[in-house]
Parts: structure tokens; C-alpha cells; sequence
DNA sequence: GTCTATATGTAGATAGAC
DNA sequence: GTCTATCTACATATAGAC
């Protein structure tokens, strides 16, 4: 259960580690990451200064943590939903949608607030071009995969048109992460239907630019 | 309210403050509002920095003002197609989105570096929390004019299910403008093909949610 | 209106004691 | 690993000469 590398990893720089990175997501996500300071990271973790650099390694370096920490998680979510999917025989284009956004908005909106934190994080890294290799690192392994199933279903569409049509999806998903509603406050069934809502707007615009115009 | 009647603007003056609101439009579109500096400003309009605060009245009031500056020419752009629309009697979904993103997006692509600043400007706006304010004091009003017409088309539909179409689709729309693609670099029959593409998944999925799903 | 000089605060980062 | 203290740089903002 325990891992011990070199001499100990001490239980407890485990934890005080977990508390600075979760402290880094919320602050990164309010403020992004120009309007956030070490200072307040260390401040909301509750540690000095100094250990934020010590366990994060410098301001960028602790921000790359920050972000890539839950993206693999996310991605097994994703895959694992699509593997799921594809055995069960009935693979459409809504259904693959659903898998991508569904169990991640749901968890952000859900999930607890640090994951409701690293949606409006992803937001951040999403739309600062200068984050782009971090992005791409981080998501475009599974969005490439997502749009190779959507491809095996528009065999006559081209790469480019469901590329884009994922980032629009991508788009509206983040907005609806960031529009403010805090979903969890209404009543579950309102709740789904929300994501339902996002979901069928993403597949109908989906689906429009898959299929060649001269309808 | 009115503009200094005093002495004289002197036309230099003008010119120079209009040099720094292109600097600073330029500076917050790259860097975000914490990100950009008072001094980066100031050098890229090759004035002294206490005049950047002179002209814009703190960082705070210069990004105001950079962000309201042409959000009336944007308005005005909208609503004067929106009245074209109107008297051509041929109204339709496709074609109020149409009018509401073809203009807009096709300057900032092709109008010249400034609105191209002012596209991503307002991606950042429209990103943070923290500017909703000013957003909605620059934008809301426009966008609730649209809201209204599409309505008046889907009678049945909800107000909410219209507003939450239009925050996707302004969201497809900004991702549109940020990902890096310089339609202008394209041929000039590629990029209306672009623009017409992200109108169309924009009105699908609008439609999709106007439209009860027990159809 | 424009420039020089400066006031004042805070940022990221590090050294060294314990 | 953790904390205290400090270095250095740069931020916003302003005062006053011209």
C-alpha cells in the first residue's frame, strides 16, 4: 500500500503535497495562471512559501502538475466509457458523444469541488494558446480516438470536418462547465436533462457538418 | 458624459491614446489582464508609461475601455443586419446566426491585425468570471435582440433551451476565432466554407434543442 | 500632454537553520 | 521536510518639471 521510493516518502509529504496541488487547482482555476501567486497557494494549502517551490519545483513546473495530475484519470474515464461502448454493439455518433462529455461534466459539476476546480482549470489551459503542448499532451490522445470511432461511422466525411466539429463540441462543453450554473443545485433530473441538452446540441451540429452539404 | 469641450484635443493627443488602446488591445488579447504589463503597453505604443496611465485612467479603466471601445461598432454591425434580415422578409434560424457571426468573425479574420486582437480580447472576456460585468454590458443586449427573433420562430421552445443554444454557439464561435486557424492564409473560397460550417453546427444543434425531442 | 524620477507594494525564487 | 529570512526583479501608480 505504501510506496517508499528512497528513504520516506513520509505519509505526510504525501499529504502536504496533495494539499499544495489542490490548493495550485483552485487558485490556478480563479485566477489562471499570470493572476495566481505562490503566496496565495501557499496561504489556502496552509504550508510556507518555500515548500510550495520545494514539492511544486517553480511556479510553471507546479502549474504543468496541476493539470496533467487528473488528466490521465480523465482519459481512462473516457476510454474505458468508449471500450464499454463498443462491446455493448450499439456505437452512434450520440452515444460516443455521450461518453466524452457525460461522466466529466458530471463529475466537475458532482464530483466534489476540486474537480469542479479542474474543469474551470482545463477551461484555462483550453484557451491560452501558450498552453497548447501542455493541451495536446494531455488530450489530444484521446480526442484523436474519439474521432476515429466518428469517422468509422461518416465514412464520407472528411478528418477535418470532425476534428473541428470537436473542438466546437469541446467549446460548448467547457462553457457549459464554466457558464456558472451550478447544476448540482437543481433537482437530479434537471440536472441530467442539462447534459442531455449539451449532448444533443453537440451531436445535431456534429452530424451537420459530417454529412455532405448537397443534402 | 460628453468628451472634453475644453481646450483642444489636439488631434495628436487623439492619435496617441488611440496608439495606446491598439497597444493595450493588442497586449490583454495575448497575455490575458494579469499576464499584460503597464510597461509592455507603454513600449508597444512607443510612448512613456505614465502617459498610458494618463490616457487610461488605471489598468483596470484601460481594459475597460480597450473592450468597449468597438463593442459598438459590433453592435451596430449586428443589428443593422439583423433590420436587413427582417425586411428581406426571410427570416430563419440559420439566417439570424448567420447575421449574428458571419460579420464579425469574417473581420476578425480578415479585417486587419486590430480586430484580430479583439476577437481573442474577447475570448478572454468572455472566459473569466471576473469580467461578466462588462460583458454583459457590452454584448447581453445584442444577444438578447437575437434571442427574441428566434423565439418568435420556436414558439413552443423555452427561453432557456434559446439562450443556452446561443452561449454554445458563441462559444463554437470564439473557438472558431482562437484555434490558431488564419482562415486568411486559406483560399478565399475555404474560408467562407469555414464560416459556413461553423454556422451550420451551430444551427443544427440550436435547432436540436429548440425542438421538443418527443417530436 | 508629455516626460523623468520615484514611491510603494508584491512577485518568484533561494539560502540556510532546524 | 519544513520554516524563517531575504534577495532581486518588476509591478502599478503618482508627483512634478517642462
Amino acid at each position: 500500500m505504501e510506496k517508499q521510493r528512497k528513504r520516506a516518502p513520509s505519509a505526510r509529504s504525501l499529504q502536504t503535497k496533495a494539499r499544495i496541488l489542490d490548493a495550485a487547482e483552485q487558485i490556478f482555476a480563479e485566477r489562471g495562471f499570470e493572476g495566481a501567486s505562490m503566496r496565495d497557494i501557499a496561504k489556502l494549502a496552509e504550508v510556507q512559501v518555500g515548500l510550495v517551490h520545494h514539492h511544486g519545483g517553480g511556479k510553471k513546473e507546479l502549474f504543468h502538475q496541476t493539470v496533467t495530475r487528473r488528466a490521465d484519470e480523465l482519459a481512462a474515464l473516457r476510454l474505458d466509457g468508449l471500450e464499454a461502448l463498443k462491446q455493448s454493439g450499439e456505437v452512434s455518433l450520440r452515444g460516443l458523444l455521450d461518453v466524452f462529455m457525460r461522466a466529466y461534466v458530471t463529475l466537475t459539476q458532482t464530483g466534489g469541488v476540486q474537480w469542479h476546480h479542474y474543469g474551470r482549470l482545463v477551461a484555462h489551459v483550453s484557451a491560452d494558446p501558450r498552453w497548447r503542448p501542455l493541451a495536446a499532451q494531455c488530450f489530444d490522445p484521446t480526442a484523436t480516438r474519439f474521432i476515429d470511432e466518428i469517422l468509422a461511422l461518416y465514412p464520407k466525411a472528411e478528418r477535418q470536418a470532425a476534428a473541428t466539429g470537436q473542438v466546437y463540441s469541446v467549446a460548448a462543453m467547457l462553457a457549459f462547465l464554466n457558464t456558472g450554473w451550478r447544476i448540482e443545485a437543481l433537482s437530479p433530473g434537471a440536472a441530467e436533462a442539462q447534459v442531455d441538452q449539451l449532448i444533443d446540441f453537440c451531436t445535431a451540429g456534429m452530424e451537420a457538418i459530417l454529412t455532405p452539404k448537397t443534402q
